[in-house]
Parts: structure tokens; C-alpha cells; sequence
DNA sequence: TGGTAATGCTAAACAGGTTTAGTAGATAAT
DNA sequence: ATTATCTACTAAACCTGTTTAGCATTACCA
């Protein structure tokens, strides 16, 4: 176990200053006045003797960390991942790391996470925000560290944030159901108060009041296992034998959706057409195919380290909030014609 | 922005020196002789003021972090990713903290990620090793850090690691296929040197000798895009009618193996039955219902949570290593009755 | 009564960097 | 000749904790 070498040892060994070292290596040496010819010795001999600096010291001296702390729902679902990852490699071509953690929707475990993303000193947050965390956002906020948010906001919270058209979303899959005849569409979806949800719902009422049909309206409860689920669809179908679509309000929902039709033994779309909110493997390969409202993973990915960039590269904290809201896309398959 | 406290801060206030308060935050105060009067007053100033230690500065000084590296093949994955968030879980429960990052069984962009992890300080690595990681790992071990591998191991490093017993696996389930009656059974792998994937090919190979079958052996370049297999594998169905069964090596090729058949038309179990390794929510909803090898993913999470803790909380470092295999499952279903 | 031991606490060094303030010597300006 | 300016560096402070070594008191014992 060879020792690792600190900046004194570089500094002893070219019979220098660890201030000069620390200089050249940061890129100071012009405009500190190091000679060119002094630059390329160090330069040369910390590359080779592999001298890299111990980044705990640097970041507790500057009180930056080139991290980015990423909070998400779940890393096991399949949205959250896979946007995880492509945040991830995009970070990582900035020159940042990324530590991610599940929130659980738990506010407590989110605060604690939180704070121990201060606590190591991240240099910025993108956030999945779970209920009642305003205080916690604003407190990162006005201490001047950059927010993004995504997949849903907090309006009491001014932040930057990625989301998607919930509302037209819900509301042209529910219009292209009732443009298909259908005249009973129900809209499965979680009791929450977090915006997406609230919205895509208000896209379902909309549509269906525009076109004075009569809603029929689930809300599961998030803790709801799948078991439950399944059985409250179930009981769902027994007593509303004249629903004839339905709508799903994300893609948990539309599996446990998948697996109660069959069960009941319906007919897909004859009996029953369906339409599921974010689109998943699962959909193609089913049978019938999955009718699904396709969020555009890679975009808001994109869209939510090139805000957070900004930031990160903002000389004086910027005061205007963007707020970047992306189409969906319904891709029709068979369990909706 | 309220300036964050510091321990001096805190000794100030209190007219005592810092390296009391640090004594009593670290639980010596017995062993320092501080009294029970000085210990309760410093514990109740510091919960009323929510002083917390800066742990960079900690980490600084002590070499330790209480965070756990945890390097995946792909955290978008859902056999990784559902791994993860366990792993995330267990270790947050002991105190510790996770840190991960995609390897893309990628080695250069491995190397780099252990290094950062070095540099950061995490106390222990748990990793699924791409090729030609020995060195690096070998380095950690060499250096004192606690390694536990997982999903593969490398025969050339003496470490801890958690595997499944792929050879009985594929054993298991082409035997399962032999006797059903098949007689053409075709196994779809990876090319690839990992330890998982050759005892997986060997199992397969194990019971095709056994029972003096003619093995149908296709190897899939890791890089290879859906695109690629699928039609690798529809080519081999125009050249090898015959083929009455196939083994899938891992879910993903399983997959792509599914949406071929389909698009070659074939019946499934009546012309073909299959058999995919890693079970998936989406095989059980399936038409027809996909057998799957099912690997224990708590137990994985739990094991190697256990080999890393034993590993963080020795006090003198363990000669031996510790190997743990574990059972998989066949869920037997449609697609192969 | 003098020496040892126990008690209760602290000053200073340390971890490994960055940053501020400044210095010695050469050159230029007055 | 003296002062100002520039060049090329550097000493020391700083970030915030932990750890080592040690210093007054009081208590105990022969």
C-alpha cells in the first residue's frame, strides 16, 4: 500500500511551493505570474508520478464538490432509471458525478437525504419533490443552491423545472376515446396532490365534460400494494359492468390494470379499450398491444441538466425561473381500436 | 442564509475548548473522563441549535466516509436496478450511505469510477466487474478496502462475492426441456469472458451432452443493438427449422427472443418453447406466459450487504474469503408446457 | 507531608488542499 | 539616486473536524 501523495510532496520534490503547485494546477498560473517554463515542470512531473489532488480537502476548503445530487421516486421504476442513467452520462460529459437516492414520496427520508447531500457539500439538486417539502426547497433555494425539479412541481416554490403537457395529455387520450365511440371511460389513478397527477386528471374531466359524458373516477391509494389494487379494479369492474374504456394514470397503474382485465376475463378493446400514461416495454409485446402516452424520457433528461448547467454556470444568481413543459406522444396500439 | 455552525462555534459559545465538544459528539466522553454534567449540557446546546458536523471534514481527517460505492452493469436495468434500491435500503439502515454509478461493462469508464470513489473516500465497494478489472480490484483489495462482487466473480482476485449457481441453472431447466421431449434445443448467449455467462453455457452444454442432443449455439456481441439480435435470431430460425426449444442466457436477450418469435410467427409452446433466464414482470403477462430462471434478488442484496458489513466492521482484516452461491428458481409456465 | 493516581479538561498538531497578503529582486520612471 | 512597478514566487492563514500529548486540580495513601 504505497502512500498517496499530497500536494507537499510535490512541492518538496521540485523544491517549490505547494502555493505555486496549487496555482498551476488550477489553471492560475498566468494570471498568478508562474513562469512558462516552471508550469511545464510541475505539469510534467505530477503527470508523471500520478498526483491527483484529494478532492475531501479541496471541497471542504472551496466548498465545492462537482456532485450533483439527484433525488427520484423510485430507481427501481423503470421512468425514474432510465432518466437517472441518461442524467447520469450527461452530468458525467460536464465533468460532474452524480449521487442519486430513492425518495419513497417519504417527505421524512427526503428531508434526511437532504440534508445529507448539504452535508456533503452537492453542488446542486434535481428533485422529484414529494409532498409537503416546500420549506426544505425553498431553504436549499435561498441559500443560493441551484434546484431543478422535474416530473411534477411545487407551485408555492419558485424553481426551475421539466415537466410534461399532463393535462393535454390526458385530455386528447380521453377526446380519442370518445372519438372512437366510447361513452364510459373511467380514469384510474393515485389519490395525490402532486401536480402531475392533479393534471392529468383535470385533462380527463375536461374532456369529459366538454362532451357531457359521465366521469368515472379511482383513486388508489399510494400505498395501495398491487394485490389491493387488483382487487379494487376488480370490484371496480363488478359494480360499473358498463365502462367500455379506461384510462390509467401512470404505468404501475396500467400494469396491475393489465392484470385485473385479464382476470375478469375481458375483452381487449372489445369489451373494454385501454390507454396507459407513460409507455413501458411491457405495452408493445402484450396481448393486445398497450395504447400508451409516451413521456419523452431523453428529452426531459436533457432538459433538466441543461437548466441546472445554467446554473451551476451562472455567475450572479439568476432571479427568473424557467419552467420547460414537453409534448407527450400517444402511440396508438391495438388495445384502443 | 443563515452561516452554518462549526464546532468552534459551538465551544464558543459554551466557554469550552472544540476538542471537548468533538470528544463528546463522538461518544468518548466516559473514556475522556468528561463529566456527566458538561456531557448532558454540550448535547442539549447542540440539539437545540441543529449544530451537525461538517463530514467532509471528518472524512478528511479520519479516512472514513460511511459511504459504499456500489458500481452496476446498468442501473436502468431492472435486475440491477431492483438490486440497488435494496442494497440502498440495508446499508442506510446500518448508518451507511450509497454512492452508484453504470459501468456499461465498460473498463476504462470502471477505472475512472473507482478512482473517483477513491479519491471520495467511500469505506467499501460492491461491484459487478466488466473485463479486465482485475488489476484495479486486486489494487483496492492491496490497499485494505472491503470488496464484495456480485452476479460474477473473478477467478484471478481473491475477494468476497454473492453469485446464483448458474451452471445447475441452465442444467436445471434444458434437462426440464429434454424432458418435455425436445429434442433441438438452442441456446441464445453473449459472447462474453464473465464467469456467469460461461457456467450458464456450460450448464446448457452439460445436460445437451448428457443426453447426446445436438447443442444450437448462438453468441450475441454485447454490443450488438436490438436491431441486431432480433435479426440474428430470425435468421437462425430460417436456417435451423428443426429447433423445437430455445434458452434464453439473460433477460434482455430473452426479450429480443420473445419479440422474434412473435414476428417469425411461430407458435409459442406449440412450435418453439422457451425458457428465459431472469425472470420479469413482463413474462408472467405475457401471452403465453413466460418459464423464467428466477434469481433471488433480496437474498442477493442481503448477502452481499452482510459480506460488505462483517467485512467494514472487522478489526483486524479477514484472510478469507467468503463465496456464496445461491438457488435460483424455474417458474414453470405456458411457454414451455 | 510528599508522592502517586485519578479527574476533567485543553492547546496544538494534523488531514490536504486554497487563498490572502506579501516579499525579494529586476526593471522602469522621475 | 530614489521611487514605483513588475515579475515570479512564497509564508501563513484558512476550511472544519479529530487526535495526541499534557496540564492543573483534587483525592488517596503511606
Amino acid at each position: 500500500m504505497k502512500k498517496k501523495l499530497s500536494i507537499v510532496d510535490i512541492a518538496n520534490s521540485l523544491n517549490i511551493s505547494k502555493t505555486t503547485v496549487s496555482f498551476i494546477l488550477n489553471g492560475r498560473a498566468q494570471e498568478k505570474r508562474i513562469s512558462d517554463e516552471l508550469v511545464k515542470r510541475v505539469l510534467q512531473y505530477v503527470k508523471e508520478v500520478g498526483y491527483k489532488p484529494n478532492s475531501l480537502a479541496k471541497s471542504l476548503r472551496t466548498g465545492k464538490s462537482n456532485i450533483i445530487g439527484l433525488l427520484v421516486q423510485d430507481i427501481s421504476n423503470h421512468f425514474f432509471a432510465t432518466i437517472a442513467r441518461r442524467i447520469e452520462d450527461l452530468a458525467y460529459q460536464s465533468g460532474y458525478k452524480i449521487i442519486y437516492s430513492s425518495t419513497d414520496n417519504d417527505t421524512q427520508k427526503t428531508q434526511e437525504l437532504i440534508a445529507m447531500f448539504r452535508d456533503r457539500h452537492v453542488d446542486g439538486y434535481i428533485i422529484t419533490p414529494p409532498d409537503n417539502i416546500e420549506e426544505d426547497i425553498s431553504d436549499l433555494i435561498k441559500d443560493g443552491f441551484p434546484v431543478v425539479l422535474f416530473d411534477r412541481y411545487l407551485p408555492k416554490v419558485a424553481t426551475d423545472y421539466v415537466v410534461v403537457d399532463n393535462l393535454f395529455s390526458t385530455f386528447n387520450a380521453t377526446q380519442y376515446l370518445i372519438d372512437k365511440g366510447h361513452k364510459n371511460i373511467a380514469f384510474i389513478t393515485y389519490s395525490s396532490i402532486q401536480t402531475q397527477m392533479i393534471e392529468r386528471l383535470e385533462g380527463y374531466d375536461k374532456a369529459i365534460r366538454q362532451s357531457k359524458l359521465k366521469p368515472h373516477i379511482i383513486e388508489v391509494d399510494f400505498h395501495a400494494t398491487d394485490q389491493e389494487i387488483l382487487k379494487l379494479i376488480l370490484d371496480f369492474f363488478e359494480s360499473h359492468k358498463d365502462v367500455d374504456a379506461i384510462l390509467f394514470a401512470n404505468n404501475h397503474l396500467g400494469k396491475c390494470g393489465l392484470k385485473a382485465t385479464r382476470k375478469a376475463g375481458k375483452n381487449v378493446p372489445g369489451d373494454i379499450a385501454l390507454i396507459a400514461f407513460d409507455d413501458y416495454e411491457l405495452f408493445e409485446l402484450y396481448t393486445p398491444a398497450v395504447t400508451a402516452i409516451a413521456q419523452p424520457i431523453d428529452e426531459i433528461a436533457d432538459n433538466v441538466i441543461k437548466l441546472l448547467m445554467e446554473r451551476l454556470n451562472a455567475t450572479t444568481p439568476e432571479e427568473k425561473n424557467q419552467h420547460i413543459t414537453l409534448a407527450t406522444e400517444l402511440i396508438e396500439r391495438d388495445s384502443s381500436r
